[in-house]
DNA sequence: GCGGAATGATACATTTATGTCTCATACGAG
DNA sequence: CTCGTATGAGACATAAATGTATCATTCCGC
């Protein structure tokens, strides 16, 4: 074993990134929840929770960052050799999907931090596109609104992973059938 | 007036009905928010909302409670002469989309009290046997998932009545979107 | 093994919400 | 008009969460 040193990411994963974790998941299932909670389910003291977030505020801003770089990634991966919209929508579904404990993060708590509601416009305008493309594809329908197909992904793929979640149905089936009822729910 | 004993409803509506309305509209908002705020939005003191409800809890329950009450009430009087599943859907959510906040309160608050659970169990056994008559007339898909109906009715639903809310749609409008993208979007 | 840094446990002060209580007042029935 | 009741305002005690500080211990690099 002489060259040890690879380029494995922290051996150990600094304890910062074991809190984010912990306050997405606890956050996500009740945004109420106390920091203690989120320390205990971190495995971790809360004053070490403290020493690497200040303050409440600063933990939700932080974890909410998080959620927002792990769905970019995940979806700036899938769409690299989509062509039209439909397989945007397509392949961000399955992207995203299996995300949705950190979607349904964002969506359960209201952020102040000012550059973190500046990337969930974005996010918004950028679906608000994607359905523009749709419609221009002739996949959705012109007299279906923007703003309800905006809302309808967003919906449809909040469904899917609480389906997943909830056991009963696989990711595949789930990001399938999200797929499909915007397709044809929203079709002409 | 010789008979003035009139089976009317309490003329001033009694203070209760106006702390519940408000409880509603308030946690509806924001689970979290505190009584001082539900007091101040019923225009009554704190003190008095206490001699109501002894309790953040009990007041939560009753809200739920008058939740359902008028869900029900709404639903019963539209599904009088509903022939087929079809018809119970479509007016269904023509009735209950304008209930969208009542319903979204039930949402958001996690509900302790056994009986109101009790009565949202009943009612999501409903919306099961509802998808299971809609499958047998051939109106949704054999092949959909009957948790995904379900899930999906409760969906559109809530969307319906959110894009109304934020002014983006009429209400009828709104249910026509929500009953048409489920028909569609699940439909054989 | 040593020494510094990080951690866990604990105590503490502060804040906020909750629930109870009292008292003065306003309101309505008689 | 008068009495009883309900209300509003405020004081109060309690509980819980938050944020800070301290100290002993553990862990890691050297």
């Amino acid at each position: 074993m002489y060259h040890s040193a690879m380029p494995e990411p922290p051996l150990r994963p600094p304890m910062r990134q074991a809190i984010l974790d912990a306050a997405i998941d606890t956050f996500a299932r009740n945004p109420g929840a106390s920091l203690s909670e989120v320390a205990t389910r971190a495995g971790v003291g809360r004053a070490s929770l403290h020493r690497h977030f200040a303050s409440r505020a600063d933990l939700i801003a932080a974890a909410s960052g998080q959620c927002m770089d792990e769905i970019d990634a995940a979806t700036a991966a899938a769409l690299k050799d989509a062509r039209t919209a439909r397989d945007r929508l397509s392949r961000m579904l399955e992207a995203v999907v299996p995300l949705g404990d950190r979607y349904h993060f964002l969506v359960s708590e209201i952020v102040d931090d000012e550059s973190v509601h500046k990337r969930y416009e974005d996010e918004l305008d950028w679906l608000g596109h994607l359905a523009d493309d749709l419609k221009a594809e002739g996949v959705i329908a012109a007299d279906v609104p923007r703003s309800w197909v905006v809302a309808n992904i967003d919906a449809q793929t909040w469904l899917a992973w609480s389906e997943v979640a909830a056991g009963r149905l696989a990711p595949a089936h789930a990001a399938d059938l999200a797929l499909r009822t915007l397709l044809e729910g929203l079709g002409p």
